[in-house]
DNA sequence: CTGCAGGCCGGCG
DNA sequence: CGCCGGCCTGCA
């Protein structure tokens, strides 16, 4: 397979790059706050996971936080994207957290979160996939979709499989699907390959659009609805005041902020509290409820 | 064995 | 419009 990528003129080769450790950086934080599905941590408390251009393992050492792997493309500008390295977490951190005791706390609960720059098309999928179901079992579909459907790459004598292109994901009929675990969501993934594909959906111009505008598109996919449209553009499109409203959120925000059943009433105070870093605050406020 | 999990859709009042 | 049952599947 890695003779397949080679002929794509891509080449994956072993490198690495550190970086000096600093507190908005926490391997565990980032990984299991639930942004992600591709990760895995090693017996070494390291981090192994599969992304678009390779793969990638993170390790905390010592006063460093050494990146290695094997991408298509140059290892330190792929990591300074995907984990967000440009942005300054303290300064935001400070902002949503003006005379708010119980952001305070939640944000020294998950001081090291970083809203990772995933890839669009394989956070549309992997969300639609999260509809109503558990995280061991969207990761365990997911892994399916990509052993079944995605190149494999080997690093260190492990295989590793790709997330499935759009046009290999095509590939897959609706019994597949069901064998790769979808369940409901079968017909979903199954239509929204496709109107990646004939260009109904073209994400990478939805990425340009404004955040209401982004949405309003992204939940004319079928399977798509607000919460997993926030999910894709917070996740995927750098789109930080996109606010997912789940059952957890749900549960905190009528505790502390806003006591409302209603989804757009929520959306709303989180807008107008937390303006463009609803997103980054919603991690917070995410991760300190569901690990306490 | 019911109930339910990081929602969404469609039908009904 | 807002509300509510059903939906694959697996695990408590």
């Amino acid at each position: 397979m890695a003779i397949e990528l080679k002929e794509k003129n891509k080449s994956y080769n072993n490198k690495f790059f550190e970086m000096n450790a600093i507190s908005d950086f926490e391997l565990r934080d980032i990984f299991e706050c639930g942004q992600c599905f591709r990760w895995n941590k090693e017996e070494d408390g390291s981090y192994t996971g599969v992304i678009k251009s390779g793969v990638v393992n993170v390790k905390k050492e010592d006063e460093k936080i050494v990146f290695s792997g094997q991408t298509s493309e140059d290892l330190e500008k792929v990591c300074k994207k995907y984990f967000d390295l440009d942005r300054n977490y303290s300064e935001i951190k400070e902002i949503i957290s003006i005379d708010d005791e119980n952001m305070k706390k939640a944000i020294k609960y998950g001081n090291g979160i970083r809203i990772l720059n995933q890839d669009p098309w394989e956070m549309l999928i992997s969300y639609i996939i999260s509809a109503a179901n558990n995280i061991p079992r969207i990761s365990k579909t997911i892994e399916n979709l990509a052993r079944k459907f995605g190149k494999s790459v080997n690093m260190n004598g492990n295989t590793y499989y790709m997330f499935p292109t759009p046009e290999e994901l095509e590939k897959a009929t609706m019994e597949d699907l069901r064998e790769c675990n979808l369940g409901f969501r079968d017909k979903y993934v199954y239509n929204a390959t496709r109107m990646v594909l004939d260009g109904t959906l073209n994400l990478e111009e939805l990425g340009q659009l404004q955040y209401e505008s982004a949405k309003k598109q992204l939940m004319q996919v079928p399977g798509v609805g607000a919460k997993v449209a926030d999910c894709i553009l917070l996740f995927s499109m750098g789109k930080s005041e996109a606010f997912p409203v789940d059952t957890w959120i749900k549960k905190i925000m009528n505790e502390l902020y806003v006591d409302s059943a209603n989804v757009n009433r929520i959306n709303q105070y989180a807008a107008e509290r937390f303006g463009k870093y609803a997103g980054i605050a919603q991690q917070y406020l995410f991760y300190y409820k569901r690990e306490n």
